[in-house]
DNA sequence: TCCCAGATGCAACAATGTTGCAGGAGTGAT
DNA sequence: ATCACTCCTGCAACATTGTTGCATCTGGGA
């Protein structure tokens, strides 16, 4: 689906940088981190509009947040049809070169809690080597 | 066991700070920021001090570490006798009150990740409302 | 007693993320 | 077309977490 059709759906005005930042999202098709996306953003764009931005992006249910192991957010835009999405699989994070992924066909476990307590939310962090730096 | 001695069967100075840190962690039993931990420290105690002894008991495979849903570490110590531990179960964080716990009788999951690549670490978090803050 | 490794305290720094405010752009109503 | 209003953006400032370098202190062993 295009950038513009996604942000109109959700009555959100589509301004070049929303629309650029949603871009590079869908494209990549991995959890980012805000500077990974800025690396692709103009020179020029501003650090808080793009926090900003991703974190609209977050709360219209847009794209998904992972917490990566060094305690930075990531956000990942995923084309809207894949089940499980946002946010219920794992995410394989490359120790050596930062790059994480999605691991979509994976599902999270059903983990009891104490009893009266809520979960909201389940994240889940498989770290370790990829495939490409273990060469 | 006694702070003083799992300091010394790590061979490591037992200084009283690093007593103190560790006594704190055991006596809670919960994952605890390094903000936590200074909570029960005497006033003067300096923060980079307090870092660098969780940074050390973490690697001297003391105390666990698992990282939160705001993007802090908590460290976790518990009696060495618990089995999969450190680190081999999910937590189970309150997103009103901020406390953690460690959900000692779950145990993560296998997930598959892509050929060739390795697996050094598995983290979860199940985050929610515990049930004090639900009443 | 002396020496040295290791522990601590202080200053400084980097990165992430947040907030307040002023100015600019776009939208809708008249 | 104009006006008013909302909302988006850019800038400055700040808080927090975590790290590093360096000087100093301490404790243990030769």
């Amino acid at each position: 689906m295009q950038p513009e059709t996604i942000l109109e759906s959700k009555s959100i005005r589509c301004t070049p940088i929303r629309q650029a930042i949603l871009e590079i999202l869908l494209k990549k098709g991995c959890p980012m981190s805000y500077k990974e996306v800025e690396a692709f953003l103009p020179e020029e764009s501003d650090r808080v509009t793009i926090y900003r931005t991703l974190s609209l992006l977050f709360r219209k249910g847009i794209v998904h947040r992972v917490m990566d192991m060094k305690g930075t957010w990531r956000f990942c835009a995923h084309d809207p049809g894949i089940s499980g999405c946002p946010g219920d699989h794992a995410h394989f994070e490359c120790l050596i070169c930062g790059r994480m992924d999605c691991l979509t066909n994976t599902c999270l476990p059903y983990i009891d809690v104490e009893d009266g307590a809520v979960v909201k939310g389940k994240h889940m962090v498989v770290y370790g080597v990829c495939s490409l730096c273990m060469k």
